[in-house]
DNA sequence: CTGTGTTTTTGATTTTTATCAACCCGTACG
DNA sequence: CGTACGGGTTGATAAAAATCAAAAACACAG
């Protein structure tokens, strides 16, 4: 698999850690290097636990910054909306990872982050983050590095946007949900959709009719199984394949 | 102007602020709440300056991260690329701006940084600026700023890639580099493009003609003038309508 | 169980952009 | 001096994806 794939396939690809006792914040706690103090410590940073039925926002674009957070449970999407009523898919979020660091920069958030399916968050307020990370490095390294693999993530992202067919995105975009299931300890050949066609185009700059096509024409080749939002891969080899290829990408 | 258009041509928008000493490093030296003694610690923390000549690489992809880098002068492009010669263009930088965070979270860069024409940056130990960020919360603050930044710039990016269409992506690209350029202080209707069409169609997942042709259509309608490699925007306010009226955007 | 609205699929057509090709313009270089 | 070359423009054509349209599958409230 080349480069361009690799970054595709590898957009937040996560490596399963131990968590720490209030959530499974597998992103922010480091595998090696915290004492039980430290972890004690952040244990205790972990404020609050919050639970988000399906649709309901978690943090709405504008609202002020305080908090990040882990999910624990369940899916999300993050948007970005303009007045006229578009709105673009940014990211998706499944257990164990973080978001809301985009409001970092600014005290504000710019997006919305909506509840697919009935979820549960643990909120990690950032001023005291921060003011921790001060007392223990190895923690402060871990968020500069959580931080930076949201850029490359994004990167990642852009890189498909720019240069690969709407059939190649389609394919990253499962590769990457299997590997990110896959990090967690999921099946990874084998999983539910938690969002619709539309959102997976608007994520993938692409309409849902032409997603809807990909996905029949990948099954008419037996590289996948749709059955509505049920995936299964049959041939990850050869889906990978597609996109190390020399296909006359734009 | 709608979210969208202010999200894609806000990418990177800076403020212009006191640089350090040592460089006119706008981007990570706070306004406010450094004391002179604090402001003495980062000037000794950028521990040399470097010349890039034009089409020099300042960093290649999977080089050992060990800094980030303020460009004092000239102008950079980063692009990733795959085995097959494939490349993509993922930012340009230009004085005033940071560039190498990518490589934080994985210990090495993944990208390739490319002078586009001589240029001077300045070098930042990244080890030494997380423990210097640790006594200086400042600092440390501005820091995460600096990269959530990045997050936010990127996932405008993603934005206009997936929801704009070519013509829209050049308008979007170039109000971009004008706002740049005003928050450097630098004229901000009139400037010359450092990059060929071709790095631009790389950045905006563009063909060069498409580009090309774009530039042509904007000038045939009088709102912006071309010659070659330099750009005068004639009618910005049109400019950014185009960006923010309910075009039928994919 | 039934009707209503959402989601998905599929087909026909149009729009947008890539591709192929020719040509222009500087300029670096033998 | 001319010529080879990189960068840019423009036109004709092909490919990809959007758009429009219709119908099927489904989810859910009453």
């Amino acid at each position: 698999m080349n480069e361009l794939s690799r970054q595709a396939v590898a957009i937040a690809a996560k490596i399963p850690q131990p968590a720490c006792s209030q959530c499974n914040l597998q992103e922010l706690c480091l595998p090696v290097g915290l004492t039980t103090a430290e972890l004690s410590t952040i244990d205790h940073l972990v404020s609050e636990r919050r639970k988000i039925a399906r649709g309901d926002a978690l943090f709405r674009s504008g609202e002020r910054f305080t908090a990040i957070y882990a999910v624990k449970l369940g899916f999300f999407k993050t948007e970005v909306l303009s007045e006229d009523g578009r709105h673009q898919v940014t990211n998706f979020y499944m257990a164990g990872e973080v978001l809301g660091m985009d409001g970092i920069s600014a005290e504000s958030h710019h997006c919305d982050a909506i509840a697919l399916e009935d979820s549960e968050v643990c909120l990690i307020p950032f001023q005291q983050l921060e003011s921790i990370s001060i007392k223990v490095p190895t923690l402060q390294r871990h968020l500069h590095r959580v931080m930076s693999r949201e850029i490359v993530r994004d990167q990642g992202m852009m890189m498909m946007l720019g240069a690969m067919r709407a059939e190649e995105r389609v394919v990253a975009f499962l590769l990457n949900l299997s590997q990110r299931y896959t990090a967690r300890g999921y099946a990874a050949a084998d999983f539910n959709l938690r969002m619709t066609r539309e959102e997976i185009g608007s994520y993938l700059g692409l309409k849902l009719e032409t997603v809807s096509r990909a996905f029949s024409h990948l099954q008419e080749d037996g590289l996948v199984q749709v059955e509505k939002k049920h995936i299964r891969l049959v041939d990850t080899t050869k889906l990978k394949k597609m996109l190390s290829q020399e296909s006359t990408a734009r």
